[in-house]
DNA sequence: GTTTGCATAATGTCTGAACAAAAGAACATA
DNA sequence: TATGTTCTTTTGTTCAGACATTATGCAAAC
């Protein structure tokens, strides 16, 4: 009915029934980005699948295929008979246990700095295509950062977004990562898959961290999660262990 | 082809197209049991979906339904033009309701040893007062043990018993250490305060792991609690870093 | 006024079919 | 030996359509 007007604004345009990216992660993106649209957020339903189907020129299976995930995100909610529409926010997370680094850090009252931030454009090698379940050679975001106190730097961080997740890499990376993915892309991270171990420092880190060759170094490997269980981010830590131990509660 | 025998196995009877249970989820019920049949859980490849399908009586379609939930549970694994299989256990070295070492080991089924054990009773210093919550100069049990595989030992543990668990010494430490606390000393850790770091080895430990002078060694610190919070043990290991990695996983 | 029942609207389930894409095997070629 | 080339197998994607199920609003019946 009055969902005419939201309609036309889907960009159909968007949709491209060449490119080889699946229809059905095209939809994905097109009702993220809906979702984020304060429109919807109201508890307005979202256009009705059939209606979707038409303008879209997609059948309505396909659309589901997209929505159907959504749903398990919790992204969305359906009732039968009635629509779908945008979820109540979950109530924002009182992540007791695993934040971002800077959210670690910000909790603590301490002042955590950049100093510096490289994004790039890569192939996924044989690990990266292992870690985040994507084919070799699968172009995806590459972000670095070098972070640490006001006395030097105590962590390189290297990180790779699953393309799915959509970095543009003009994101301002300043800001919380987590809170990035979360407030522009939807993406929440709900599971972080940690492998932890100790290396020695070799020429480049030696000289990133400001330490000698061969100092021990903590590696923190870890893959995010979204709640589909889908990887959004494999993450790699290098900490000066002299000055950074990892801590962490494990209750059973 | 050889499928055939376990596909009419497949209690094609269990489906019931007039049961309200809808056929999807009936079809999920099956394929669960199907994933715990040991005969799956060695790599073999599931009936492929048309063969499913056919025996089934049901669309293909239907079926991809309910696979595609247990594939995002990362239950089974797809690969186009091969086929699908029950999903390897990924039990490296999963901490996620954490057991001691040696229960770890035990469930991966590794043959784990013992090189050393050796128990004495000495005074709490500065360190061990402060995580055992005694007071200096108190007398407790240290634990040393050397620990490995057939191949050589690849962790140090030394650990600390409160004086309240009651230790005699005369323990028979060959058993699993928290088997020995639950049953002999009705003490039952609930928590596990860890602290991770990366150190070098000095000549102490390069002696006892097999490893060079300022090799990278993995650092792991940590306070067991019993559900009153009162601390049960304090345990360092010493891991050689080329042959282990801490893994967990952290749900939010 | 309350209940009952029916029409309508939306999602849920299911089908059969077609073609695409990837992996692997078998084979051929340089 | 190494490298393409082609074929087969199996999952991946997409479609169009049918019918079921549930919620809601409205109208008729009590």
């Amino acid at each position: 009915m009055s969902e005419q007007k939201n309609i036309q604004n889907l960009k159909s345009l968007s949709i491209d029934h060449d490119s080889p990216v699946p229809l059905h992660l095209q939809v994905e993106k097109i009702l993220r980005d809906m979702i984020n649209d304060p429109e919807y957020q109201n508890g307005k339903f979202l256009p009705k699948e059939v209606d979707l189907s038409k303008r879209l020129g997609i059948s309505r299976n396909t659309i589901r295929q997209a929505t159907n995930r959504l749903v398990q995100e919790k992204l969305l909610t359906r009732k039968k008979g009635v629509g779908t529409k945008v979820a109540k926010k979950q109530v924002e997370t009182k992540l007791s246990n695993w934040v971002s680094f800077s959210q670690e850090m910000h909790a603590q009252g301490i002042n955590f700095r950049n100093y510096e931030i490289k994004v790039s454009k890569i192939k996924a090698d044989a690990e990266i295509s292992e870690q985040l379940e994507v084919k070799e050679g699968q172009e995806l975001f590459k972000l670095e950062r070098l972070r640490g106190l006001d006395n030097g730097p105590f962590v390189y961080f290297v990180s790779y977004f699953h393309p799915r997740v959509g970095i543009t890499g003009n994101e301002d990376f300043e800001r919380h990562l987590y809170d990035i993915l979360e407030h522009e892309y939807h993406t929440i991270p709900v599971l972080s898959r940690e492998q932890i171990s100790a290396i020695l420092a070799n020429k480049f880190l030696a000289v990133k961290l400001g330490v000698p060759i061969n100092s021990a170094i903590l590696q923190r490997k870890r893959v995010v999660y979204d709640p589909g269980n889908r990887p959004i981010e494999y993450n790699i830590g290098y900490y000066r262990a002299d000055q950074f131990t990892y801590s962490i509660d494990i209750k059973r």
